[in-house]
DNA sequence: TTGAAAGCGCTAACAG
DNA sequence: CTGTTAGCGCTTTCAA
């Protein structure tokens, strides 16, 4: 009986691979001329690569992506960095939507992905010397919270990176690629509006990515002075919030009759309010939304929202940071939004 | 102006940090000694580990993984395999906190997470590729459905891993970690017969990761036989799942005075079908969950539901997971859960 | 079109 | 305790 310490070890052993002279001599060709297949097949006469390609399918060949790093400096991985000081983010449902988008659009490239969670100063220091180290090539930066460290740090090391909506730092800095939040926020208030509601209140989260705009949108339509007592800000996009929210916002403006809350997960917590303050939605207060989560699916009332187009915005993010990483011009992107009628509204 | 294809690579090229080499000649000692203080400082004086040191933080060292992996044969990264088949997953909250809990408690140890999805069976073999080419060290798997081929190849392929919840495949082929799911039910079940209710019904799914063991709970505490009728089985823990089940228990046993859902996301389906039939929650009818998600704080009325100590979960299975890498003995780990009393039941 | 050879940056013996 | 050395598996000149 081995003893149990060394079991790992010998069988890790016992595993290690063929590699790229295994195949050469099967082959009967040279190293470099297996390097020249592996790396597109240029430079090769039919009979080389055919050899070749069979010698790797009969070895069950795979490259050592650490020999191969070793030399390119490219490791063929690229960073999706979550910054969430408040371990709330991973709950968005919006949040898994783009992580598995991501990470799709990422393996069909054949890349993979790592993610990192910054939790902390010190777990973004982790990260910083990590993403230096080159051990990724780029990354795909979530950040929510308003004067993000990382994002400055980041755009100075000159790491190749894209962030998830306008970042919330002075200056473009970083690339980015974002749904138009003005112009959702401005489509729902105006439907609103169009369904003939009076007073339209709305709860914002001005320091939370997108908050600003949805805002702005809901301004451009309803005027920017006169609302002040239709318009309650909180501090993230949590349900817990969205409860409050209305809770105030019912307290200063009793006779409204619609409200616009800048997330599906605010307005998820605005429906339980009201209908416990005895409020009918939507025949007396009608709710719209944002993000088309599938909270919005299954709040009851299912509710109406403003969709973004998240998959699309995660397959632009990966677009436009492997541009970035070939050197290409890699410009920030505004995809539209889109209403989605349901009952709440 | 640069040709903006070579842009990158000259950034590239300039970015190219400090080797080991330069860290050795600033301190004064040589290659051999950094590599030591670098592997835990054994064998190295005093006056050598604070010359490296300081020279490493001088020079802004970061060892490069690629070449330590090249030698070492470890990629100091694991995977984190998601199986979804039919995109649902992704989607559960539990799910979230899964990963950003292992994602945490391996960043502790400084080992990466490289996340895949298993999507299709093209996936799965680019998965299984990888894994065997040795790019991680080991593998965390996230599989609910039964009969995932992943499970049983990963077995075969002798690479370490651990998967969540017991493995719906025949035989103990690989180490899991789960919540005592039979128990958790046994617990609900029993509270709401305390709770003086008469027909409780259960809405379960079989297939999904926990199910058998969760009606088997149930049935351990209500009689195996007599209670076909209250039972309704789904394919998936969704939350449309749970609306339609619940609507299919109402006509079954009109009578139904208390439902268990094997999930807080059928539970939540349950309470929208529930209040549109007109039943009151809990008046009329209890409904208690399981998992104790989001959503069991966030649906209305809040849910009585089942804790499952997922933070810990993650935890275990990367010790678990790290201890079988390291060759040491690997066993599987059932956790206790809790009943958490709300307003639903 | 191909082979030979020089490293990439690091660890792990091995002598000292 | 420390320096030296031999690779790890691959890409990439450079000649041929």
């Amino acid at each position: 009986m081995v003893h149990p310490k060394s079991r790992g070890a010998a069988r890790r052993a016992m595993r290690r691979g063929p590699t790229i002279d295994d195949v050469a001599e099967l082959a009967g060709v040279s190293r470099g001329t297996v390097s020249r297949v592996l790396n597109g097949g240029h430079y090769v006469s039919a009979a080389s690569l055919e050899a070749v390609q069979q010698a790797m399918e009969q070895t069950g060949y795979t490259v050592n992506q650490s020999a191969r790093s070793l030399v390119t400096k490219q490791s063929n991985a690229i960073g999706f960095v979550l910054s969430e000081p408040q371990e709330r983010l991973f709950e968005d449902p919006n949040f898994s939507v783009l992580l598995r988008s991501c990470t799709q659009a990422l393996a069909e490239q054949d890349i993979n992905l790592v993610l990192m969670l910054e939790t902390s100063d010190e777990e973004r220091n982790r990260i910083l010397r990590y993403v230096r180290g080159e051990h990724v090539d780029g990354v795909l930066l979530i950040s929510t919270h308003s004067g993000d460290p990382l994002i400055t740090e980041l755009a100075r090391a000159g790491v190749p990176a894209v962030v998830c909506g306008r970042p919330l730092v002075p200056g473009d800095v970083l690339p980015y690629v974002a749904a138009d939040d003005r112009e959702g926020a401005r489509q729902m208030t105006r439907y609103l509006v169009e369904q003939g509601h009076q007073r339209v209140g709305m709860i914002s989260a001005p320091q939370i990515a997108g908050g600003q705009e949805r805002l702005q949108g809901y301004q451009d339509v309803l005027g920017r002075k006169a609302l002040k007592r239709l318009v309650v800000s909180v501090d993230d996009y949590s349900h817990e919030a969205g409860v409050r929210a209305m809770h105030e916002l019912l307290a200063k403006s009793p006779d409204l009759d619609a409200v616009f809350a800048a997330s599906d997960l605010l307005a998820s917590g605005a429906l339980v309010e009201l209908r416990r303050a005895g409020r009918r939605v939507p025949d007396d207060v009608a709710v719209g939304g944002f993000d088309d989560s599938r909270i919005a699916r299954e709040s009851d009332p299912p509710l109406t929202t403003i969709r973004q187009p998240l998959e699309l915005v995660a397959r632009d993010m990966v677009d436009v940071l492997l541009r970035q990483i070939r050197g290409e011009e890699a410009a920030t992107r505004i995809l539209p939004t889109e209403l989605v009628i349901r009952e709440s509204a």
